[in-house]
RNA sequence: GGCCUGGUAGUUCAGUUGGUUAGAACGCCGCCCUGUCACGGCGGAGGUCGUGGGUUCGAGUCCCAUCCAGGUCGCCA
């Protein structure tokens, strides 16, 4: 039988243990036991930190008894005499205290764990994820959840405080098959029809706006059927908002704000406002990605009025159809970047859609390149020279449609930048994203797609382009991009039922569709709905860059794997065929050979 | 779905051109130890080498298939 509390009440955490000569009661899981015979160390452990207890030949001997049974992760409770040390633990915040103990309860054994429990961990991840609830009790995760629990305080703390009302949406709601893939819950009631789990509640927080509410706020559950990926999880979190008469500045403004305080509350940092920001083009054409990592520079030099003419018809091809060619340069790249690490580079990007590579690896007093045969007399120099190419750097030049052209160096310049060593570690660069185009065209179905949603506003002075040229048309979306993270994305959304009709429309949506998938948002709109607008912070992605992790499952308590399972509690699983019963539904098992 | 990486004691790993009884460290078990804190000392247990098949006199090692995990591309309005 395990001991009981009885008569016993913790007064200090052990991380918190204070006033040396008082009596203390600490309660916490065991780290460790160093048995010396007659005198007994073992190091208590709660999510605050590690305390000592020690217990020694002024110890009562049943006490003495018990300690010498105390286990790894055995849970107890120790009451006794808070004093000096003998010597000091300088690693640890109570090192220089300890408790002798008086009484001890062993509240609860352990098995021997699977395997330690230690703030460095180098077990892997597929056994932690199966025991997962012994690896909520490293330090690790556990100063990760307390991160996570700070950000959201802080979000609610700014938001409250700036008028805005936490409102609940429905977890369960309309599917409408756009985008990413719902997940379906199947009704019992109405046979054959099914609930979606929200993608996020874009739909309601509108109405809301369309209800007065005029500022909102949610920490939401979004849900969304794709495959995972490091910073993708099929379930997240994101805080969601969604205020009235506001236009893109004073959103972006009232943000940047909360951003401000996260940083400062979190981690004592101080973030200078504005943030800055980049339009969607300058983005692109500069790193080649919408989500750029600015905390380094290597930007995109387009060099195709140069090389229009060129010899080298990779070059002269590309611009004549309509493309360009560009370049990055890995300054002192040459060192790191040899032929073969170039050849890597070059499968890397016949990988991502580009054809090729083409490379200047300037070691020596003449530069290495691999297109030299087809250079005209003092084309070369040309290029560098506007590539900003010298002694000791490489040059890699890409030449297809932009499509192309851009992501590929936008991909390169970061896989580039983290060979070579030139992204700084920490830091935080805060980015704006503006102006997203508001149509995209897409080649499977060979139509203008919404590149945001097709609620979103198109801005003011692109209206003219809506029938005229479609590419031209700009919208009032914004990302907000940290070291080169999507951490959020919004937009002004349309409150003209006219102009809302006609951007469906646009996108080549029938009536009938319009009706079925969105019916009811379309008539609200027709009671008057304030200007408004709004956007998702992901809290899952800003809680895994403050805490310097590399992936969500290091933020997310019971995080789901690569297929989307949960290894701990194996779901998703197969169900009673009863329960399928009830629910009128019939499993259909792919055939497996 | 494609590509890449990995899978050997409880854990992290080593394991040579295929060759005797598959090793180390940590953990675990037992004994000893009064100032440890990665405690120390002595002793011990612990392995279907992911799974299945093949080649071979002989396979952890070579081949094929498969499963699991991770990364990435597709996908993610």
């Amino acid at each position: 039988m395990p001991d009981t509390m009885k008569g016993l009440k913790r007064t200090h955490y052990c991380g918190e243990v204070e006033g040396i000569g008082n009596e203390v009661t600490v309660a916490g899981f065991t780290q460790r036991v160093r048995d010396k015979g007659g005198l007994i160390f073992i190091d208590l452990r709660d999510r605050t930190g590690i305390v000592q207890l020690v217990f020694d030949d002024t110890t009562a001997a049943e006490v003495f008894e018990k300690a010498k049974q105390v286990k790894s992760e055995y849970v107890l409770m120790a009451k006794g005499l808070l004093r000096q040390r003998e010597s000091v633990n300088t690693e640890i915040k109570t090192g220089n205290v300890e408790v002798l103990v008086s009484d001890l309860r062993i509240l609860s054994k352990a098995q021997t764990p699977p395997f330690e429990i230690t703030n460095e961990t180098k077990t892997n991840e597929e056994l932690r994820l199966k025991y997962r609830y012994l690896d909520l009790r490293r330090k690790q995760l556990q100063d990760n959840l307390i991160m996570r629990h700070k950000i959201a305080k802080s979000a609610r703390d700014y938001f409250y405080d700036n008028g805005f009302l936490e409102i609940e949406t429905p977890m369960m709601m309309k599917s409408t098959p756009e985008g990413a893939r719902d997940y379906l819950v199947p009704s019992r009631v109405h046979e054959g029809k099914f609930y979606a789990l929200p993608q996020s509640p874009q739909i309601y927080k509108q109405l809301l706006m369309i209800s007065g509410y005029d500022r909102y706020i949610q920490l939401a559950r979004c849900f969304r059927d794709e495959d995972l990926r490091a910073d993708r999880q099929p379930e997240f979190t994101q805080i969601d908002l969604e205020m009235s008469f506001m236009d893109v500045d004073e959103i972006l403004e009232l943000t940047e704000g909360f951003i401000k305080k996260l940083m400062k509350d979190t981690l004592d940092v101080d973030i200078e406002t504005p943030l800055p920001r980049l339009t969607y083009k300058d983005a692109m054409e500069r790193y080649g990605s919408d989500k750029p990592d600015t905390r380094f520079g290597m930007e995109i030099t387009d060099i195709s009025d140069i090389v229009k003419d060129s010899d080298f018809s990779v070059f002269s091809g590309a611009i004549a159809d309509g493309g360009s060619v560009r370049g990055i340069v890995a300054k002192n790249g040459a060192a790191t970047l040899t032929r073969k690490e170039i050849d890597k580079l070059t499968e890397f990007v016949r990988g991502i859609g580009a054809k090729g590579l083409a490379y200047v690896r300037w070691v020596d007093d003449a530069p290495n390149c691999s297109f030299a045969k087809f250079m005209k007399e003092g084309e070369l120099e040309k290029i560098l020279s506007a590539l900003g190419c010298e002694k000791g750097d490489v040059a890699l030049i890409v030449a297809d449609k932009n499509k192309v052209t851009l992501p590929v160096l936008g991909a390169l310049r970061l896989k580039v930048g983290k060979q070579i060593g030139i992204v700084p570690e920490g830091g935080f660069n805060y980015l704006w994203i503006t102006e997203f185009p508001f149509f995209e065209w897409d080649e499977e179905s060979q139509s203008w797609l919404a590149m945001h949603h097709p609620f979103t506003m198109p801005m003011d002075e692109c209206l003219e382009f809506l029938d005229t040229d479609k590419g031209k048309v700009r919208a009032k979306a914004y990302d907000l991009v940290l070291n080169g993270v999507e951490l959020c994305s919004g937009s002004i959304r349309i409150n003209d039922p006219e102009l809302q009709a006609k951007m469906f429309r646009l996108l080549g949506l029938t009536d009938e569709e319009i009706e079925a998938k969105f019916g009811f948002l379309v008539d609200a709109y027709k009671y008057a709905a304030p200007p408004h607008g709004g956007l998702g912070i992901g809290l899952d992605r800003l809680s895994m860059i403050l805490c310097g992790a590399e992936s969500l499952r290091d933020v997310t308590a019971f995080p789901k794997v690569k297929d989307a399972s949960e290894l701990m509690s194996q779901c998703p699983s197969v169900v009673d065929e009863k329960q399928l019963e009830e629910l009128h539904i019939k499993t259909v098992l792919s055939e497996k050979e």
